[in-house]
DNA sequence: TCCGGCGCTGACTTTCGAGTCAACGAGGGG
DNA sequence: CCCCTCGTTGACTCGAAAGTCAGCGCCGGA
């Protein structure tokens, strides 16, 4: 039918326009912060009227809405996908490290987005933050809850607790990398992030016998004498 | 002299009327946020007149600023004693969990405005944040590098990302608190949280062979066959 | 070629809050 | 007791940005 023709075209091309400034309005996002973020300047960036913005988004609300749903649905599926497998807890964990570092590779911006702008800011008021922090700490937490029903986690560990822990150490990895406080091309630096997320993570920080000279004790005295340098 | 008796008087009167408008500041910015924060609202807040406000504060913009520095100061002097100081590793992580449990217990508005706000303003927002972080990050680095030379920390753990990661679990720890995702009424949760902190940290989230039935060998196979349930 | 609809335009209106300022009055000195 | 100073007041101004809308012109069909 040409009429279904038609329309499933104009229905392309309204996707593809409202795609242009969806897009439009992650650069300007990323570049200028919440509150720098005018809808004249996603317009002008997507190379729009004013106007025509309001004819795709009922305002400014649900634009900015839209924005972090499409961003952190994506972010948070992977997670999902990556918690919820069985497969041991070690590989669990490497994935959501995967999942993240990988997410800053190939879209700082959108990251960028996430980690700075919708994680600390109230765009729709707190309501937002709050909804996508529990969800994530929600879907990590039921993953280390079956990893102790397994024994796969250290006796007297809080699933929560490690949760919040684990998300954290990602979340805070990755804001150093999008604000230049760590550098990515440092000697492979960001690939070297998601493995010592892992290790660390899993194992501790904490020197190995073999690592000094000094046989650790982990029940040993919590005092150690230490020469100042 | 009495001249300087009276200004000194009136020196300190003039201090104290600061004081509670930026105590009125600090509670407005952490029940309404950065959007929700007028400079209206600080002054009925304060019980004092819209107009006073600008007698004490240059702008908005210096009123928040120095919210933030105050909050932010104390915090960073804490953590970077605990950071600095002459011990163990294990004991300097120990205590800068503490302080940020502690600082959560005795302030959690307080608390709640540097970990959830975090003083954003159109122009040195950005600037600021980078640079709180920036101050962490780097203190918490420097205690992880001379931990380092020392043989305190795994071999392999770059001295940065462990600081990433220290402060991300703090801070997401913290995060879950305030949004009242983890509730520190459970079980003395908040108690909880910086003795696993520590311990999580220093060894890890892997089961010890006594944990569980299975000898757990840490250089052993990566993929471990695990029953689903 | 002409017509009619609609995607699109951008100037205009509205809203809202930061920052100003002229005036008020408490209280201390003369 | 009066006046003058200065902390204090809050109505007003001003600018900025969200959101509206009347009309323009492109394009497809007759």
């Amino acid at each position: 039918m040409a009429g279904t023709k038609a329309s499933t075209a104009a229905e392309a091309r309204d996707q593809d326009r409202r795609k242009t400034i969806l897009r439009a309005a992650v650069e300007v996002f990323a570049r200028k912060g919440y509150h720098g973020c005018r809808i004249a300047d996603v317009a002008r960036e997507a190379g729009v009227a004013y106007g025509l913005v309001y004819h795709y988004f009922k305002n400014k609300e649900e634009l900015l809405q839209l924005v972090f749903e499409t961003g952190w649905g994506g972010f948070m599926s992977r997670i999902r996908d990556a918690a919820e497998a069985s497969a041991p807890l070690e590989q669990k964990i490497h994935r959501i490290a995967q999942v993240a570092f990988e997410a800053y590779r190939i879209d700082p911006r959108g990251v960028r987005v996430l980690v700075l702008e919708f994680a600390r800011s109230p765009s729709t008021g707190e309501a937002n933050r709050r909804t996508a922090f529990a969800e994530v700490l929600g879907v990590i937490t039921r993953m280390f809850e079956r990893a102790r029903a397994r024994g796969e986690l250290r006796a007297g560990l809080e699933p929560a607790l490690c949760a919040a822990m684990l998300f954290g150490s990602v979340e805070m990895s990755l804001t150093g990398f999008v604000m230049g406080l760590l550098d990515p091309r440092d000697s492979g630096l960001l690939a070297h992030a998601q493995e010592q997320l892992t290790s660390l993570f899993l194992d501790g920080a904490r020197a190995t016998p073999e690592d000094g000279r000094w046989k650790k004790d982990r029940s040993g005295p919590r005092l150690k004498p230490v020469r100042r340098s």
